[in-house]
DNA sequence: AGGCACCAACGTCACGATGT
DNA sequence: ACATCGTGACGTTGGTGCCT
């Protein structure tokens, strides 16, 4: 099991934009480490579908710059740059995720720490109130 | 052992946002 | 206008625990 991606030494800072659009927030992970199961490495588990009939996502027949191919050459070039397109988004979506899950552990990490600082305040209001009702006495 | 439900991680597609 | 990126949604896969 190894750790896809770049390794992270220490902390990682995440940064959100809220959608509640008041800018973005920037949480401080301490020591953050994401087990990512990686058994495949570099080779996906899924079966490359080949592009049927239709051309999925947009994809834009263009022949490249400078000279026009055969037929042939020109589908491998659809078919190239479909495989490059699909790669990159493999590997975006991998990163979405890693980010996400960071961010909830973040979330988390936040709860904890207003709880305990909640728990203390109420305390403290506790003890005041205590202190002003004996000196009223 | 086998069937089942549940979960986490994944790849792909679609689409909006952003950059050039 | 087009390319690229980020992410939600969806379906697939493999692992795990529970029940029969």
């Amino acid at each position: 099991m190894t750790n896809s991606g770049t390794p992270q030494p220490g902390a990682t800072i995440v940064q959100y934009a809220t959608q509640s659009g008041d800018g973005t927030q920037q949480f401080f992970v301490p020591g953050s480490q994401v087990v990512v199961q990686a058994a495949t490495g570099d080779m996906p588990t899924y079966q490359i579908r080949t592009p049927t009939s239709s051309l999925p996502q947009g994809v834009v027949m263009a022949a490249s710059p400078g000279s026009l191919h055969s037929p042939q050459q020109l589908s491998d070039e659809v078919t190239r740059k479909r495989e490059h397109r699909l790669m990159k988004n493999r590997e975006a979506a991998r990163e979405c995720r890693k980010k996400k899950k960071e961010y909830v552990k973040c979330l988390e990490n936040r709860v904890a720490v207003l709880e305990n600082q909640n728990k203390t305040l109420i305390e403290e209001l506790k003890a005041l109130k205590d202190l002003y009702c004996h000196k009223t006495e």
